[in-house]
DNA sequence: CCCGATATTCGAAAGTTATCGAATATTAGA
DNA sequence: TCTAATATTCGATAACTTTCGAATATCGGG
């Protein structure tokens, strides 16, 4: 299950897009978070402009973040909004976090 | 590169191999950490028997890992011995701290 | 109820990965 | 130097992944 998720984010396309929504969203909530918007911009067609890869693809990545837990989606109007789920943050910090404390690594 | 990290802990042989390692070694050190023999004693030879595959599975894969960084490796007599790079999981643990803190999400 | 915009699904091509058996290399010890 | 133990490399194959274009679906607005 952990490695489902390092899966998901092996490839360079699907980390970017994870990244990218690291930076743009409050937690739970959807969007870009720039001076004049606000919020609610940040939809699978945004995502796909930034990357240089086709809707198709974009679609497939989208899809396999949201498999693992990663992203949450939900369509507003003709958009399909995106956001990281912020409890998979907590959880992979937690995984190396306790590696660090039960282990004999320093 | 980051990417190429979550890829080697993303095949389930080679997380585990990274799992089994970060609970037998020292920092620095290799090798089993039990009440008996105390040091030395993960090699390749063990790592493979705990897994269910066969012995250039594991040898792929633990090249796989010295590739990118994950795990140090040093040929003692007969054996080749495996350890855990300590610095490779403070750069995890940074990583997901960061996108903790640099973002919007908690 | 059609049209344009957005996104997904389908089918296929190209590349990558996991795995194995056989062969080879390296080492320790007799 | 011969042998047994350990590990890697080689060559092959099956399975999976990434990506695309074409087709399809879904939605909002006129």
């Amino acid at each position: 299950m952990m490695a489902d998720i390092f899966k998901a984010l092996s490839n360079p396309n699907r980390l970017k897009i994870f990244l990218r929504l690291t930076t743009c969203c409050r937690p739970g909530t959807v969007g870009l978070y720039n001076s004049e918007e606000d919020v609610d911009a940040m939809f699978v067609g945004d995502l796909g402009r930034e990357l240089d890869v086709g809707k198709p693809t974009v679609s497939h990545h989208i899809k396999e973040l949201r498999r693992v837990g990663i992203i949450r989606t939900e369509r507003r109007g003709q958009n399909i909004a995106c956001w990281v789920d912020p409890e998979i943050i907590n959880e992979l910090r937690a995984f190396f976090i306790s590696l660090t404390h039960n282990t004999l690594l320093c």
